[in-house]
DNA sequence: ATTGTAAGTGAGTATTTACTCACATAATAA
DNA sequence: TTATTATGTGAGTAAATACTCACTTACAAT
């Protein structure tokens, strides 16, 4: 009875992809590596062959989110739209991927992770990185007078981000039933009157 | 040999704040019976005179946060100050509850919570009461003149709770180490900027 | 002083968890 | 084919954890 081998590569990714999916239905508290492996359709053993350790997991896991966001924040930057569009569509993009992912939220907030300095710098210099885009983004809306133009575009940056956290907070906190985008919206559009130059709506 | 007992409630009290404090340390997941015992000075059974389980603790943790949160939000609404310095006083009351709490952040974030409908439910609802006093404030300030008459006082209101959230995200990531409060200032003095109504500074 | 009760404890237990190891088998190269 | 190596596994292990239980002791009321 001929039982498929994997190289570990592919390995590596199902079991990172395994981890967000348990990490988002169960928590992080509820990521097992008996879980991972069930998850996986492999012996429990056999993670250690592509894994030192459980941590290593969690590592990998985390770089793989690094590489999605930053992928995202990527794509729409190098388009070449109005900034308010490009913060509309970067708002909406986050949203989605939290939707599909529910285990980003769960470990960004997760104490585990904060508790674990490699993985903390990582995370805070991602975030860091994307503030700065944000507020590049705002100071461009504030040239080309989209946005007003004594808008402190850092600490609105802020406050885009902030936007995003409540509303995963809300959504995790009514159990995935709110509708995500849909709250979200309402924030935008908050946000939205608030830095957009009075002049020029489309 | 005499050992000191007292009373459940004293007990019960001494049981939270530890775990609070636990939390604060090493995580929800680092919350341990035999950890509070040993903070507490006490035998790791006797918790169990006290509380029927561990979920029993946390209740009563979230309980806390409620009274003590409630308690703020009365303190500052009911004093007879402009709109907008009721919301620099809540903000830097609130930020200030969570530097001297670590505990507090990790706990509303945590997972362990989030899948505890009733505790769910509890924190929810506290933060609708929240928000709907910020709105409430930031309503007053239209009528007042002191708020732009344009503002999306709901949302608003929501993205005064992101603020809060992001600077607490920012500060555990940065393992406590940068000023909640200082960074926090920045992004309030956008805020404050955001929904000002012109006219009328101080 | 006696007694009832609430607070306190040491020594357990059952379960879960991350991780190891000896051994097996598929894929690949010689 | 044969040999090598990477992938795979069942059966374990040590440690941690939430919780129980028989038993004790402080304390308050009578």
């Amino acid at each position: 009875m001929g039982i498929k081998k994997e190289s570990t590569e592919v390995r590596k990714e199902q079991i990172v992809r395994a981890a967000l999916g348990i990490i988002g239905k169960d928590g992080i508290q509820g990521l097992t590596t008996s879980g991972i492996a069930k998850a996986v359709g492999i012996s429990e053993a056999n993670i250690y062959r592509h894994f030192k350790n459980k941590d290593a997991i969690l590592t990998a896991t985390v770089e793989d989110l690094e590489d999605t966001i930053s992928n995202i924040l990527k794509a729409v930057t190098t388009r070449d739209i109005p900034p308010l569009d490009k913060l509309a569509h970067i708002f909406k993009l986050h949203l989605s991927h939290i939707q599909e992912n529910k285990g980003v939220p769960r470990l960004v907030f997760s104490s585990e992770l904060h508790f674990r300095h490699d993985l903390r710098d990582k995370l805070s210099s991602l975030i860091d990185r994307y503030l700065k885009m944000l507020t590049g983004i705002l100071d461009e809306g504030v040239e080309d007078g989209s946005v007003k133009s004594a808008t402190d575009t850092a600490a609105m940056a802020g406050l885009f981000v902030g936007m995003i956290q409540l509303s995963a907070l809300r959504w995790s906190l009514s159990d995935f039933k709110t509708s995500l985008l849909g709250d979200g919206e309402k924030l935008w559009k908050g946000y939205r009157k608030c830095i957009e130059a009075k002049g020029r709506q489309t």
